[in-house]
DNA sequence: AACTTTGTACGAAAGCTATCGTATAACACG
DNA sequence: CGTGTTATACGATAGCTTTCGTACAAAGTT
């Protein structure tokens, strides 16, 4: 499966976060931040439904799009490559510029040290 | 500042831990696990320099190059950017699916708790 | 019905990355 | 000295992403 563009990411996010969407939905969303037209986001969400990265609806008028691909597994292949090409394969760096970079919460803090032990114990 | 590419990563990553190298020693590094060719690799280098992402001494007839930027600052910076388009900005989203990932050992988990234990320190 | 708005489709172009071939200079050495 | 080797430089190209203009169809509006 083929890294998705940075482009393509932004619009993916905005899928995860609303299930569905049309063109025009997820136009407004971007251009919230970005200056962009709205045959680029169109033509983009194109391309993507062509690779399969969208599935889309198009009984209506307006289509509605949906990712195809899982918000999990694309978060894991993105980090993997990251993590080999940038941290030279050490989550621990990686962990460790995330945490310091954001300022996450006491309660988030203790979620990860949860995760910790929990991996701690499969281990053995 | 932008970001470097992928192939430009791989070049980052073996400078930052090589401190200078020729094109040569580089391109052989890359060729150990990668089918690719010596110019391309050079091609690369000088485009890198050109940009402002190496520094280079041509005094000999061997160009010695180093990288121009931080290894911290550049990892902070693509972690920064994955975070926000491709985990809503949550680094413990991150953090989790990138140790669920690797396998660290006990001692990098360790270090990692220890890191959380500084964290939650200065918080207060 | 005529006009405006809103949608998709699609071609074209600009910009960038990566790859490679070739030219040419410096060096090594039999 | 002559020949092969090892460097850099650089142009050309293929492929991909992003952007945009334009064409055209379907709805909505007056």
């Amino acid at each position: 499966m083929n890294k998705p563009t940075e482009a393509e990411l932004e619009i993916l996010s905005l899928l995860w976060e609303m299930k569905e969407a049309s063109v025009r939905q997820i136009h407004e969303r971007l251009a919230e931040t970005k200056e962009t037209g709205y045959t680029t986001t169109l033509k983009i969400m194109q391309i993507m439904h062509a690779k399969g990265l969208l599935d889309r609806d198009d009984q209506s008028r307006s289509h509605i799009y949906r990712a195809k691909i899982k918000k999990g597994d694309t978060q894991k292949s993105l980090l993997k490559n990251l993590m080999t090409t940038a941290f030279g394969g050490s989550s621990k760096n990686l962990v460790m510029q995330a945490l310091g970079q954001d300022n996450p919460s006491r309660e988030e803090l203790d979620e990860i040290r949860a995760f910790l032990d929990d991996l701690e114990q499969k281990k053995s």
